[in-house]
DNA sequence: GTCTATAGGGGGATAGAC
DNA sequence: GTCTATCCCCCTATAGAC
């Protein structure tokens, strides 16, 4: 076993915190818990993050990256067609999500009350998605009049409510539908595969 | 001015009450947020709802009531068409949700945490989804084959997310889409009319 | 019913020993 | 760097006057 050095400390701290704020979010998470998950004292989380105010800024911003990262690879890859970035963006997201399922909910949580909504500012979410090349082959499609004329917003809105939609009704849709784990996770490998065709078919649609 | 009677006052607590809920969640809300915001003191808070936890569990009854309400007269009206009952359930929800952007999040964060996931058991959300007028329409056109076959299951949450997911994410979206207000509701103007066309091209894709 | 005042406890943060 | 002990504020809830 290695020996207990800063970052080692630093990072089981870290861990600790997003699992507790994604899942109680910033208001109802304890510093006391985080520092029981963490497995060290309530003392030394404030010894490394001066407050639990600086601890959640910096688990949010990494939890937007992790976020932002699985999509940003995708929407700029020249090499993959349109058809192919569906399939990619539902493959990534249902993937990221089934590991990370309070991810979403917390995310649009705290975005929306005051706790995250400064660090959104700090990020170039517009410039990764609207400059993207996902774009521009969209606007060539169009232009071919290959697929409709769904703006861009929409389609984007669509493309990922189908994604994240699930995991944060999850409760409500295992209570309704009866399912067990294994049936929700089965249910949602059936929309890795279908959420592209839908989004296919819409866009053919208007 | 009419005198103050108890049931003027009860109602402008409740209604204070899910103000604050809606927007801070549960951890996040203060009673005293509550109190102020009804313009009462916080002593007469607890002379009429015992404590903060049988408040929070009327108001989350309430708001499940109200997003159902809103469901179970459009599912079992026997006078409209599957086509044109998936007009009103766009129309209705997106009106809904207009008037109190809110209510999705809080459902859905408060079921996930510990706090709402008791209400979930106390309402009949299965039968009123899975033995609906709408669910019949549903299997007669899949029987008759003239839509695909998509289980319901995905159907519903297809639809719900497309009325839901615009305003949870709303802040993200005025953000990267750079709307104002009032382009915002223009999109979801917007919605109102695509989301039928869009269902329906999709239950014919697969 | 409605208020003021306060009890009681929980949670964030720090002092200081090791 | 890590701990124990403790401070202190804020929040919920109640006691008691009106």
């Amino acid at each position: 076993m290695a020996p207990k050095t800063d970052e080692s400390t630093e990072l089981k701290i870290k861990e600790a915190a997003r699992k507790v704020f994604h899942s109680k979010g910033f208001a109802g998470a304890k510093t006391r818990d985080i520092a029981e998950e963490a497995g060290i004292n309530l003392a030394l989380l404030n010894y490394y993050f001066r407050s639990k105010q600086k601890l959640f800024e910096i688990i949010m911003l990494e939890s937007m990256q992790q976020f932002m990262h699985s999509m940003s690879g995708v929407f700029n890859d020249m090499d993959s067609s349109f058809e192919e970035k569906l399939e990619l963006i539902a493959e990534r997201y249902l993937k990221l999500f089934s590991q990370e399922p309070d991810l979403p909910i917390f995310m649009l949580t705290e975005l929306r009350q005051g706790q995250g909504a400064e660090v959104i500012k700090h990020i170039n979410l517009r410039s990764i998605l609207l400059e993207s090349y996902f774009v521009k082959q969209y606007a060539d499609l169009q232009a071919e009049g290959k697929i409709g004329p769904m703006p861009f917003l929409q389609f984007v809105l669509n493309l990922m409510s189908f994604c994240v939609f699930p995991f944060m009704a999850a409760p409500i849709i295992k209570h309704i539908g009866g399912l067990k784990d294994a049936e929700f996770t089965a249910m949602v490998e059936e929309r890795k595969r279908l959420i592209p065709i839908w989004v296919q078919s819409m866009l053919r649609a208007d």
